[in-house]
DNA sequence: CATCAGGGCCCTG
DNA sequence: CAGGGCCCTGAT
Protein backbone atom coordinates (compact mmCIF):
# COMPACT_ATOMS: atom_id res chain seq x y z
CA UNK A 1 0.00 0.00 0.00
CA UNK A 2 1.30 3.36 -0.89
CA UNK A 3 1.46 5.52 1.77
CA UNK A 4 0.63 9.47 1.20
CA UNK A 5 2.94 12.18 1.52
CA UNK A 6 4.44 12.82 5.66
CA UNK A 7 3.47 8.79 6.38
CA UNK A 8 6.48 6.61 7.29
CA UNK A 9 6.89 3.31 9.53
CA UNK A 10 7.86 3.62 12.44
CA UNK A 11 9.82 1.30 15.35
CA UNK A 12 7.54 0.71 18.20
CA UNK A 13 8.18 2.06 21.61
CA UNK A 14 8.84 -0.55 24.31
CA UNK A 15 7.49 -1.23 27.17
CA UNK A 16 7.42 -3.19 30.40
CA UNK A 17 5.05 -4.02 33.31
CA UNK A 18 5.85 -1.49 36.17
CA UNK A 19 2.33 -1.77 38.31
CA UNK A 20 -0.17 -3.54 39.31
CA UNK A 21 -3.74 -2.57 40.79
CA UNK A 22 -7.10 -3.97 41.11
CA UNK A 23 -10.50 -2.41 39.96
CA UNK A 24 -13.73 -3.76 41.63
CA UNK A 25 -16.74 -2.61 39.94
CA UNK A 26 -20.47 -2.39 41.04
CA UNK A 27 -22.37 -5.42 40.17
CA UNK A 28 -23.71 -6.37 37.71
CA UNK A 29 -20.82 -5.91 35.76
CA UNK A 30 -20.42 -7.33 32.36
CA UNK A 31 -16.66 -7.52 31.14
CA UNK A 32 -16.52 -7.26 27.33
CA UNK A 33 -19.49 -5.65 26.17
CA UNK A 34 -18.33 -2.71 28.70
CA UNK A 35 -14.46 -2.73 27.47
CA UNK A 36 -15.35 -3.55 24.20
CA UNK A 37 -18.26 -2.03 21.30
CA UNK A 38 -18.58 -4.88 18.58
CA UNK A 39 -20.32 -1.60 16.72
CA UNK A 40 -17.25 0.16 17.16
CA UNK A 41 -14.80 0.19 13.17
CA UNK A 42 -12.01 -1.61 13.60
CA UNK A 43 -8.69 0.27 14.70
CA UNK A 44 -5.40 -0.56 15.88
CA UNK A 45 -6.07 1.84 19.01
CA UNK A 46 -7.09 -0.85 20.64
CA UNK A 47 -6.46 -4.68 21.60
CA UNK A 48 -9.49 -7.25 22.94
CA UNK A 49 -9.84 -10.42 23.27
CA UNK A 50 -12.48 -12.20 25.42
CA UNK A 51 -11.73 -11.07 28.96
CA UNK A 52 -9.05 -9.04 28.32
CA UNK A 53 -8.38 -5.46 26.83
CA UNK A 54 -5.48 -3.50 25.94
CA UNK A 55 -5.18 0.32 25.32
CA UNK A 56 -3.08 3.30 26.18
CA UNK A 57 -3.82 6.17 28.04
CA UNK A 58 -2.33 9.56 29.04
CA UNK A 59 -1.97 9.96 32.71
CA UNK A 60 0.29 13.40 33.80
CA UNK A 61 1.52 14.00 30.16
CA UNK A 62 2.70 10.28 30.75
CA UNK A 63 1.88 7.78 27.67
CA UNK A 64 1.02 5.01 29.52
CA UNK A 65 -0.13 1.24 28.26
CA UNK A 66 -2.72 -0.87 30.02
CA UNK A 67 -3.82 -3.81 30.06
CA UNK A 68 -7.32 -5.09 32.09
CA UNK A 69 -7.92 -8.51 32.83
CA UNK A 70 -11.27 -9.68 33.65
CA UNK A 71 -10.86 -11.37 37.36
CA UNK A 72 -14.54 -11.75 38.20
CA UNK A 73 -15.52 -14.89 40.38
CA UNK A 74 -19.11 -15.31 40.48
CA UNK A 75 -21.05 -12.26 41.07
CA UNK A 76 -18.09 -10.41 42.43
CA UNK A 77 -16.63 -8.58 39.66
CA UNK A 78 -13.34 -7.58 39.88
CA UNK A 79 -10.37 -5.93 37.08
CA UNK A 80 -7.05 -6.95 37.09
CA UNK A 81 -5.02 -3.86 35.70
CA UNK A 82 -0.99 -3.91 34.33
CA UNK A 83 0.55 -0.33 33.81
CA UNK A 84 3.55 -0.86 31.32
CA UNK A 85 5.95 2.51 30.62
CA UNK A 86 9.68 2.33 29.58
CA UNK A 87 10.60 3.98 33.54
CA UNK A 88 9.09 3.28 37.23
CA UNK A 89 6.17 5.14 37.42
CA UNK A 90 4.78 6.53 41.06
CA UNK A 91 1.77 5.37 43.15
CA UNK A 92 -0.06 8.55 42.57
CA UNK A 93 0.09 7.74 38.78
CA UNK A 94 -0.89 4.46 38.89
CA UNK A 95 -3.77 5.44 41.41
CA UNK A 96 -4.87 8.05 38.70
CA UNK A 97 -5.23 5.46 35.83
CA UNK A 98 -7.19 3.04 38.03
CA UNK A 99 -9.46 6.34 38.68
CA UNK A 100 -9.39 7.41 35.15
CA UNK A 101 -9.77 3.70 34.30
CA UNK A 102 -13.07 3.42 35.95
CA UNK A 103 -14.74 6.99 35.08
CA UNK A 104 -13.92 5.42 31.44
CA UNK A 105 -16.11 2.59 31.72
CA UNK A 106 -18.46 3.91 34.14
CA UNK A 107 -17.60 1.17 36.51
CA UNK A 108 -19.33 2.57 39.56
CA UNK A 109 -22.58 2.91 37.98
CA UNK A 110 -25.66 2.04 39.58
CA UNK A 111 -27.44 0.08 37.25
CA UNK A 112 -30.51 -1.02 38.79
CA UNK A 113 -32.81 1.69 38.13
CA UNK A 114 -31.86 0.50 34.60
CA UNK A 115 -31.84 -2.90 35.47
CA UNK A 116 -35.37 -2.96 36.68
CA UNK A 117 -36.88 -1.26 33.76
CA UNK A 118 -35.08 -3.73 31.29
CA UNK A 119 -36.50 -6.33 33.04
CA UNK A 120 -40.41 -4.66 32.62
CA UNK A 121 -39.39 -5.25 28.64
CA UNK A 122 -40.79 -7.81 26.88
CA UNK A 123 -39.41 -7.33 23.12
CA UNK A 124 -36.06 -7.56 24.22
CA UNK A 125 -35.57 -10.03 27.19
CA UNK A 126 -32.79 -11.92 25.91
CA UNK A 127 -30.63 -8.78 24.58
CA UNK A 128 -31.01 -7.02 27.93
CA UNK A 129 -30.51 -10.76 30.06
CA UNK A 130 -27.25 -11.57 27.49
CA UNK A 131 -25.70 -8.00 28.51
CA UNK A 132 -26.65 -7.92 32.29
CA UNK A 133 -23.88 -5.25 33.41
CA UNK A 134 -22.84 -3.77 30.32
CA UNK A 135 -22.05 0.19 30.07
CA UNK A 136 -21.77 2.96 27.69
CA UNK A 137 -18.21 3.55 27.71
CA UNK A 138 -14.97 4.23 25.83
CA UNK A 139 -11.51 3.71 26.04
CA UNK A 140 -11.07 7.43 24.79
CA UNK A 141 -10.55 10.75 26.26
CA UNK A 142 -12.68 13.27 25.01
CA UNK A 143 -10.07 14.71 22.38
CA UNK A 144 -9.26 11.14 21.42
CA UNK A 145 -13.06 10.58 21.00
CA UNK A 146 -13.47 13.39 18.87
CA UNK A 147 -11.29 12.22 16.37
CA UNK A 148 -12.93 9.33 15.86
CA UNK A 149 -15.94 11.33 15.78
CA UNK A 150 -14.73 13.47 13.12
CA UNK A 151 -13.33 10.57 10.85
CA UNK A 152 -16.87 8.78 11.30
CA UNK A 153 -18.53 12.26 9.89
CA UNK A 154 -20.60 11.75 6.00
CA UNK A 155 -18.17 9.06 4.80
CA UNK A 156 -18.59 4.78 4.96
CA UNK A 157 -16.20 2.69 7.26
CA UNK A 158 -13.87 2.16 4.64
CA UNK A 159 -12.79 5.60 4.46
CA UNK A 160 -13.27 6.42 8.16
CA UNK A 161 -10.84 2.95 8.87
CA UNK A 162 -8.66 4.75 6.30
CA UNK A 163 -8.06 8.41 7.69
CA UNK A 164 -7.80 6.84 11.31
CA UNK A 165 -5.03 4.88 10.06
CA UNK A 166 -3.31 7.57 7.85
CA UNK A 167 -3.81 10.09 10.83
CA UNK A 168 -2.38 8.09 13.53
CA UNK A 169 0.70 6.86 11.57
CA UNK A 170 1.39 10.46 10.79
CA UNK A 171 1.10 12.04 14.56
CA UNK A 172 0.44 9.12 16.75
CA UNK A 173 2.93 6.86 18.73
CA UNK A 174 3.38 3.61 18.15
CA UNK A 175 3.97 1.48 21.41
CA UNK A 176 4.32 -2.17 22.64
CA UNK A 177 3.70 -4.11 25.58
CA UNK A 178 2.83 -7.27 26.78
CA UNK A 179 3.47 -9.27 23.32
CA UNK A 180 0.80 -6.05 21.74
CA UNK A 181 1.43 -3.29 19.45
CA UNK A 182 -0.71 -0.30 19.79
CA UNK A 183 -1.03 2.92 18.05
CA UNK A 184 -2.36 6.09 20.22
CA UNK A 185 -3.66 9.22 19.45
CA UNK A 186 -1.40 12.20 19.67
CA UNK A 187 -1.71 15.43 21.76
CA UNK A 188 -4.15 18.29 20.59
CA UNK A 189 -0.90 20.81 20.66
CA UNK A 190 0.78 18.38 18.45
CA UNK A 191 -1.28 19.84 15.61
CA UNK A 192 -0.32 23.35 16.46
CA UNK A 193 2.23 23.71 13.99
CA UNK A 194 0.40 22.21 11.24
CA UNK A 195 -1.49 23.44 8.51
CA UNK A 196 -4.80 23.10 7.39
CA UNK A 197 -3.24 22.15 3.77
CA UNK A 198 -0.92 19.58 5.53
CA UNK A 199 -3.67 17.53 7.16
CA UNK A 200 -5.81 17.82 3.87
CA UNK A 201 -2.75 16.10 2.14
CA UNK A 202 -3.68 13.01 4.34
CA UNK A 203 -7.24 12.95 2.60
CA UNK A 204 -9.16 13.44 5.75
CA UNK A 205 -10.78 15.98 3.13
CA UNK A 206 -13.27 19.16 4.71
CA UNK A 207 -12.35 17.42 8.02
CA UNK A 208 -9.07 18.95 8.32
CA UNK A 209 -10.52 22.33 9.20
CA UNK A 210 -12.96 21.14 12.24
CA UNK A 211 -9.48 18.83 13.76
CA UNK A 212 -7.45 22.11 13.20
CA UNK A 213 -9.71 24.08 15.07
CA UNK A 214 -11.13 21.86 17.87
CA UNK A 215 -7.70 20.63 18.54
CA UNK A 216 -6.68 24.38 18.81
CA UNK A 217 -9.51 24.95 21.26
CA UNK A 218 -8.20 21.85 23.16
CA UNK A 219 -4.76 22.86 23.34
CA UNK A 220 -5.75 26.55 24.48
CA UNK A 221 -7.44 25.22 27.50
CA UNK A 222 -10.99 26.48 26.38
CA UNK A 223 -12.14 22.58 26.56
CA UNK A 224 -11.53 21.06 30.03
CA UNK A 225 -13.02 17.95 30.26
CA UNK A 226 -12.53 17.04 33.76
CA UNK A 227 -14.25 20.05 34.66
CA UNK A 228 -17.18 19.43 31.59
CA UNK A 229 -17.75 16.02 33.63
CA UNK A 230 -19.37 18.25 36.05
CA UNK A 231 -22.07 19.68 33.91
CA UNK A 232 -26.00 18.38 33.86
CA UNK A 233 -27.08 17.06 30.59
CA UNK A 234 -28.48 20.50 29.12
CA UNK A 235 -24.86 22.77 29.74
CA UNK A 236 -22.85 19.88 28.91
CA UNK A 237 -24.78 19.42 25.52
CA UNK A 238 -24.68 23.30 25.18
CA UNK A 239 -20.66 23.23 25.71
CA UNK A 240 -19.90 20.27 23.28
CA UNK A 241 -22.19 21.97 20.63
CA UNK A 242 -19.29 24.78 20.81
CA UNK A 243 -16.68 22.48 19.82
CA UNK A 244 -16.28 23.30 16.15
CA UNK A 245 -17.17 19.69 13.96
CA UNK A 246 -19.45 18.47 16.90
CA UNK A 247 -23.17 18.73 16.03
CA UNK A 248 -25.92 16.50 16.87
CA UNK A 249 -24.62 12.88 15.97
CA UNK A 250 -21.37 13.54 17.71
CA UNK A 251 -22.56 14.93 20.73
CA UNK A 252 -25.16 11.94 20.72
CA UNK A 253 -22.14 9.29 20.67
CA UNK A 254 -19.76 11.81 23.09
CA UNK A 255 -22.25 12.17 25.86
CA UNK A 256 -23.45 8.47 26.03
CA UNK A 257 -20.40 6.90 25.27
CA UNK A 258 -17.77 9.48 27.06
CA UNK A 259 -19.75 11.08 29.98
CA UNK A 260 -21.97 8.04 30.60
CA UNK A 261 -25.36 9.86 30.22
CA UNK A 262 -27.55 7.43 29.61
CA UNK A 263 -30.87 9.03 29.53
CA UNK A 264 -29.95 11.48 26.56
CA UNK A 265 -31.65 10.15 23.31
CA UNK A 266 -32.53 12.50 20.81
CA UNK A 267 -31.14 12.17 17.55
CA UNK A 268 -31.50 9.47 15.47
CA UNK A 269 -29.31 9.77 11.85
CA UNK A 270 -30.35 7.99 8.60
CA UNK A 271 -28.56 4.87 8.47
CA UNK A 272 -29.42 4.39 11.76
CA UNK A 273 -33.75 5.28 11.52
CA UNK A 274 -33.44 2.01 9.33
CA UNK A 275 -31.73 -0.25 11.81
CA UNK A 276 -34.17 0.66 14.20
CA UNK A 277 -37.03 0.32 12.12
CA UNK A 278 -36.23 -3.09 11.46
CA UNK A 279 -34.98 -3.60 15.40
CA UNK A 280 -37.76 -1.93 17.07
CA UNK A 281 -41.11 -2.64 15.29
CA UNK A 282 -39.78 -5.08 12.53
CA UNK A 283 -40.92 -2.26 9.32
CA UNK A 284 -38.79 -0.99 6.64
CA UNK A 285 -38.86 2.74 7.89
CA UNK A 286 -40.72 4.38 11.19
CA UNK A 287 -40.20 8.13 11.69
CA UNK A 288 -37.37 8.93 13.93
CA UNK A 289 -39.72 11.46 16.49
CA UNK A 290 -42.12 8.14 16.75
CA UNK A 291 -38.79 6.18 17.69
CA UNK A 292 -37.57 8.66 19.76
CA UNK A 293 -41.10 9.31 21.58
CA UNK A 294 -41.69 5.71 22.30
CA UNK A 295 -37.81 4.66 23.68
CA UNK A 296 -38.18 7.92 25.75
CA UNK A 297 -41.56 6.64 26.73
CA UNK A 298 -40.26 3.05 27.86
CA UNK A 299 -36.97 4.04 29.03
CA UNK A 300 -37.21 7.40 30.52
CA UNK A 301 -33.74 8.08 32.05
CA UNK A 302 -32.31 5.11 30.87
CA UNK A 303 -33.14 5.61 27.14
CA UNK A 304 -29.53 5.85 25.59
CA UNK A 305 -28.53 3.29 27.48
CA UNK A 306 -31.26 0.39 26.38
CA UNK A 307 -30.45 1.26 23.12
CA UNK A 308 -27.02 1.32 23.12
CA UNK A 309 -27.52 -2.56 24.48
CA UNK A 310 -29.68 -3.13 21.48
CA UNK A 311 -27.38 -1.58 19.07
CA UNK A 312 -24.34 -2.97 20.60
CA UNK A 313 -26.18 -6.94 20.31
CA UNK A 314 -26.78 -6.93 16.95
CA UNK A 315 -23.59 -6.17 16.11
CA UNK A 316 -22.46 -8.74 18.20
CA UNK A 317 -24.74 -11.10 16.70
CA UNK A 318 -23.80 -9.76 12.99
CA UNK A 319 -20.16 -11.95 14.33
CA UNK A 320 -21.63 -14.90 13.87
CA UNK A 321 -25.16 -14.74 11.85
CA UNK A 322 -25.47 -13.16 8.85
CA UNK A 323 -27.93 -10.57 8.88
CA UNK A 324 -28.99 -9.42 5.21
CA UNK A 325 -30.66 -6.81 5.74
CA UNK A 326 -28.16 -5.38 8.71
CA UNK A 327 -25.45 -5.92 5.72
CA UNK A 328 -27.22 -3.98 3.32
CA UNK A 329 -27.70 -0.96 5.88
CA UNK A 330 -23.41 -0.96 7.22
CA UNK A 331 -21.58 -1.20 4.33
CA UNK A 332 -17.96 -1.50 4.10
C1' DC B 1 -16.54 8.42 -18.40
C1' DA B 2 -20.06 10.85 -15.25
C1' DT B 3 -22.82 10.96 -11.28
C1' DC B 4 -23.96 10.03 -6.66
C1' DA B 5 -24.34 9.15 -1.81
C1' DG B 6 -22.15 8.10 2.35
C1' DG B 7 -21.95 6.09 10.24
C1' DG B 8 -22.58 15.28 9.60
C1' DC B 9 -21.75 19.84 10.09
C1' DC B 10 -21.41 24.70 8.98
C1' DC B 11 -23.33 28.52 7.05
C1' DT B 12 -26.60 31.13 4.64
C1' DG B 13 -31.06 33.15 3.53
C1' DC C 1 -35.21 26.19 10.34
C1' DA C 2 -34.55 24.17 5.63
C1' DG C 3 -31.23 23.31 2.29
C1' DG C 4 -26.87 23.70 -0.26
C1' DG C 5 -22.05 22.58 -0.24
C1' DC C 6 -18.18 20.06 1.19
C1' DC C 7 -13.12 16.18 0.56
C1' DC C 8 -12.87 11.73 -1.12
C1' DT C 9 -13.99 7.08 -2.61
C1' DG C 10 -16.36 3.18 -4.36
C1' DA C 11 -20.59 1.79 -6.49
C1' DT C 12 -23.65 2.27 -10.34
Amino acid sequence: MTQPPGVEVRNPRQYSLVANGRLFPRAPFHFDGTFFKQSHFPNRLDHWTPGLFYQTIRIDNMLLGVKCRDTSQGREPSIELSVYYPSPIQDSVVSKTLDEIAFRYDLHADLAEFQALADRDTTFTDVFKRWKGMRASTQYSLYELLVVGLVLQNTQVRRSVQMLETLTQRFGTLVEFDGVELWSIWLPEDLSAVDEEELRALKIGYRARSLKRFSEQFSSGLIDEVELRRLDDDSLKRELLKIYGVGPETVRIIMSEAFHRPGVFAHIAPWQQKIYSRLFYNQEIVPTERIIDDINRQFGRYSALAVHYIWEDVFWRRRNEYIDWLEAEIRL
